[in-house]
This record gives structure tokens, C-alpha cells and sequence, in this order.
DNA sequence: CAGTATCCATTTCGATACTG
DNA sequence: CAGTATCGAAATGGATACTG
């Protein structure tokens, strides 16, 4: 259980619970529908499953996630949002454009293509697609080493994702510098550009490529202008920083 | 420095930094209005100095406080809170919000009086008050040894808070069972009542105890109703409860 | 007052191996 | 698939002592 501060505070107890590591990454990932283990994994690709289960579990015992047992053909259990769970989807949304307004730049590390694929696939406008089947692949050439491309597939309106090939025919596919298309999907490059410079190649039928800037929803915090300046420090800062990693 | 989440995601960035151990709780004292090292101590008493410096280290790095010499006769620093600070302040008090209705019970540790004399100096109506000096004590036979009292000194307008005698004399005790108090001031039940069943005791002119229930403006989530159902659990949670306590 | 340095106990986390 | 048990490495945090 979470380490309480000792105080009455609301927030202090709002904290205890939803302020240790990945507690509040696993309430959006439940937010954004995903209610297997299994998804959930795949929504936080870094999380190992000791802390995805042990989060889990505070999180029902703080009354924000209930684990039912899944009903129809499928076994197991699903996790669901309670109404406690539900009401913390506005201060995550808040939280969201705080960070898109104010959190730090991104290092290499953080773009981990498995985690990009999980999102897109959250937000793909189906209705701008073709009936039927149709498959992308994403490829990034820059990206590390075993997880370099992810596939979406959508059928009918339902949209998978899948880190494997999917055994399937590739109709448009996508590649980019990871870099690149995640400034895209932040909304802090417009995609038509990068589309018309080259920089993002797509290759399949002209009609789909024709159509595809419109399949991408984009990140939902991506409307949020940025506000942090760049990435200057004080030299205060610079300094302490420099010392403290000897 | 916070690790990574290894994510671009806006809330997993926001996380980082304000997910840590009492970096929240710190930026709700700022914006409180604590800007000096030792207020914040005040402010969170069981916060120790190392971690305290830590945070606000990394709150500056993060753009969320600014440390700025203090200005005038008085030496030293001050923190606060810059523009992505203050853009914080919806968020803490949705998490306030979230916290009244939401969170769990108190346990007897969670009821620090010094966390609960700077709070209630935050919060008074000092505009029922008399002009020049009034001076409060507080006192829970029940409370922990070494802090069981507080006295709170308005002073035309201006109030300060200490946990040490101030020299004064008293103008009006308070005397209640700690847990009691704290309901109150959470807006469970109503002062009046506690006040005229003799629980909560007051000692003063008549004048100031008939105005006494003006003074405390209550925590600033207490009107917000409180949703969590009482204190049972699923048998599967009491089960893995007790296991994990060996 | 306003912190920082250091040391040590505790906690946390991830990897691996394992189970119904 | 849906987790749990265990173990070692790393991080965390508090107490104490110290500094300008």
C-alpha cells in the first residue's frame, strides 16, 4: 500500500494513491478501453507485469478499478473504471494539456515506437477509410532496434494493432524518422508538410495515399499550443546539474 | 532527477515530474502562498529539509518555481511558482475535489495538528474578527504527545500560526477531540452542533465565543459531498490484505 | 536562517522462473 | 492467457551533522 503522508489533506490523499509510479498511466490506458491484462500490457509497453498487477490491485483497493470476471466466450477478468475511476478522466485530461503546454522536451529514450503505435491505433478516424480490410505499416528506420515498425489493422471499422506482421497484405505503407511523425502526432508539425517534403514517405494505391492525412486523429492534446520556452537553463541550474551527475 | 516513463504521452511527461513523493504537495503550499524555505517546512511538518530541497530542485529544473532573492530587509530566497505553476492550480483542486469524495478514510496517524493549524490559519475570516490583536489556542487532549496544541495570532488582519506558546495571553481556547475537529474542518459535520452539544468546548468572552463559528472558513473542499461508501471490502481484497501483512 | 553532505535502513523495481 | 513468487540491484528517504 502507498506510504501515506500523515495528513488530512484531500490532495495528500488523492496523492497517496494516484501519485506513485504508473498508477496514473494504468487509469488512462483503462480510460482509453483497454480492461485485459494483456492490453494493458500492450498500452505501457515498459511496465513490467509484477507492477502492472500490483497497481492494479492498489487501484482496487482504493476503490477506482474493479475486476470483474469477463463475460461471454472470452475467460478471465476485465478491469474496469469505478465511478471514483471515472472521475479522475478531467484532471487527466488536464493533466495532459498542462504537459503538452509545459513538460519537458523529449529525449531519444522516449519514443518508444510500441507505445506510438498503441496510441494511434486509439485514434484512427475509420470513417475517413475504406470499407473492408485495410493495413498500414509503420516503419522507422531510426527507431531501436526490436521495435523499429508496428502494423494497424482495420476492418470494418475495428482497428488492431500489432507489433508482429500481421500475415496480411501491407496496403499503405508508412516511414518516417520516429522523431518526425511523433512532432506530427503532437501536433507540433503539420503533416501535410512533411508529407509534401518527403520527410514522411508513404508508398500503396495514390487513392489511399490520397486519403490517408485523413485517417490520423492525432494525439488528443495535440489542439494545445506549447508554452515552455526552449531548452536553455539557468546557469545555476547547469551547474548544479553538472555536479550532481559526477 | 524523476525517471523516465520512456513515453512521449503528455500525462506520462506531466507524471514525471509532479508524480514524484511530495512534489505536489509542495506546489499546493506555494500556491498557498508559502514562498520562504522554512514557511514550507511549516507548512508540511513531516517533510524533512533534505527532501524538501531536493523537490523544489527539481520543480525548478521542471519550469514549475522560480527561486528569486527576496527583496527588502529580509535576507534569503523565496520560491514561487511560475505561469506552468499557476497553471497547476486547477488541477490541484480537481485532485482536492476528487480527494473529499473519493478517497480513503482517515486513520488516527493521518491527523497531524501542525498540518492542521497551517491550514486553519490559511483559512481565516478574519473580517469577523475584532480589529487588533486576537490570539487562538488550540488543544486535542487526544492528539500526539509532542503537538497536541496550536495557536493561531491575528493581528489586524494579518494572521500567523506556531506550535510554540507565543507569549501572549489567550483570548479564546478551543478545546476538542482531535478526530472531531477534523471533521469539521472537512465539512462532515456542522460546528454548531459540536459546539452546542459540548463537544468541541470554547473558553473566552461571551462575545468572541458567540462569533467564533465565523472565523473558520473550513477546508476549501469541505462542501464538496463525499461519495466513497463506508469502510467494507470485497472479501478477495480483506484475504490478500491480510496475507501480504505476515 | 537556509540549506547541503553523508550514511544507512528501507523500499522499490525488474527479470526470471513458475502456476492454474 | 493471466497472472504470482522470489531475488538481487538500484533508488529512495530520513537522521544527523555540518556550513555560509
Amino acid at each position: 500500500m502507498a506510504r501515506s503522508y500523515g495528513q488530512y489533506c484531500p490532495v495528500a490523499l488523492a496523492t497517496e494513491i494516484l501519485g506513485e509510479r504508473w498508477t496514473m498511466l494504468v487509469v488512462v490506458a483503462l480510460s482509453d478501453g483497454a480492461s485485459r491484462f494483456n492490453d494493458l500490457l500492450r498500452a505501457l509497453p515498459r511496465i513490467s507485469a509484477t507492477m502492472l498487477s500490483q497497481r492494479l490491485r492498489s487501484l482496487e483497493e482504493a476503490g477506482v478499478v474493479v475486476r470483474v470476471r469477463e463475460s461471454g466466450s472470452n475467460s478471465g477478468h476485465a478491469y474496469r473504471l469505478t465511478d471514483a475511476g471515472r472521475g479522475l478522466e478531467p484532471i487527466i485530461t488536464d493533466l495532459a494539456n498542462w504537459g503538452q503546454r509545459w513538460a519537458r522536451d523529449l529525449e531519444p529514450d522516449d519514443l518508444d515506437p510500441r507505445f506510438l503505435g498503441w496510441s494511434v491505433h486509439l485514434r484512427m478516424n475509420v470513417e475517413a477509410m475504406p470499407k473492408g480490410r485495410t493495413v498500414l505499416q509503420f516503419e522507422f528506420p531510426d527507431g531501436p532496434r526490436d521495435c523499429r515498425r508496428f502494423w494497424i489493422i482495420v476492418v470494418d471499422g475495428v482497428v488492431d494493432m500489432c507489433i508482429k506482421p500481421p500475415g496480411h497484405a501491407i496496403d499503405l505503407l508508412v516511414t518516417s524518422q520516429l522523431q518526425r511523425f511523433v512532432d506530427v502526432w503532437r501536433g507540433f508539425r503539420p503533416l501535410r508538410a512533411e508529407l509534401d517534403a518527403g520527410r514522411i514517405r508513404l508508398e500503396g494505391a495514390p487513392a489511399l495515399q490520397r486519403s490517408f492525412p485523413n485517417w490520423l486523429l492525432l494525439s488528443s492534446a495535440a489542439h494545445v499550443e506549447r508554452c515552455r520556452p526552449g531548452r536553455e537553463r539557468s546557469v545555476r541550474l547547469r551547474a548544479a546539474r553538472t555536479k550532481r551527475s559526477r
